[in-house]
DNA sequence: CTTGACTCCGGACCATGGTACGGACCCTAT
DNA sequence: ATAGGGTCCGTACCATGGTCCGGAGTCAAG
């Protein structure tokens, strides 16, 4: 099973300037081209998989590589302590995330039960005064 | 009470450059200057606080400034529009944070299960044959 | 065997959120 | 009154993650 770069492209959701842009980070490799256009392969498609849900859990595409070069498992220790710093890191801004969500629907809550006065979502930080 | 810029940066904990920067935006209004030298009050501090906690919920800068717009209040409705959006996203974006770490978390412990093969972390996209 | 869609490629450009630079000015302590 | 440290300001630069451009080549259908 074989694809044009479009086609790969979409499934993995993203554009072809994408596809082509990992390319040149070199998160992707560039299939030697037989007649003039690339062919990609299923295993392309599989990695830009893992590409995506890598970013998803927040490794920047720099880590990524660093991931993919550890290639074929040679150095899982090194792999387990990246996923690990960034289990963590998770952790922290899901707890972030947290906190602004009720601190947001608090003041939203507020915000509705009075129609008078400043608005408080608006207000936290009122009395401007000098 | 009065600061200097490098007193509201450091109440704020940015950098000087940052509070420039917000100035630019349009964020953090400038003092006038009397002698040469600006003079920012607590309110000019709230309202950096303000800006640093909008930006944890997610919000861009963009949107801090569309709320701040909304001054003093007069626009409840579309602040409570903004919060309930920004609200929803932050849900989608902690389920998502949620569903990575668990997966990065099942690889970690596969990883640590069998010193043999290539580690899982890795090898989610194995198999790369064309 | 031409037309239209797709591909290739390098390089320029973009948005976001800053950060750094450099010369001039101000302010305080010595 | 002078040195030093902070401030002022415009402008330039940075990292990240793309996105678009334009000219040339390729390919399948009519």
């Amino acid at each position: 099973m074989s694809m044009t770069i479009s086609a790969l492209a979409q499934a993995g959701g993203v554009g072809v300037e994408t596809v082509r842009y990992y390319q040149r980070r070199g998160l992707l490799d560039t299939p030697a081209r037989g007649t003039g256009i690339r062919r990609y392969s299923a295993g392309d498609a599989r990695r830009l998989a893992f590409i995506r849900s890598a970013q998803a859990a927040g490794f920047t595409l720099e880590q990524i590589g660093e991931l993919l070069r550890l290639d074929a498992g040679q150095d899982r220790a090194r792999a387990r302590v990246l996923a690990a710093e960034r289990i963590a890191a998770l952790d922290q801004k899901i707890a972030e995330l947290q906190a602004a969500r009720s601190a947001l629907t608090r003041l939203a809550r507020q915000c509705h039960a009075s129609e008078e006065g400043p608005c408080p979502i608006i207000a936290a930080f009122e009395g401007e005064g000098a």
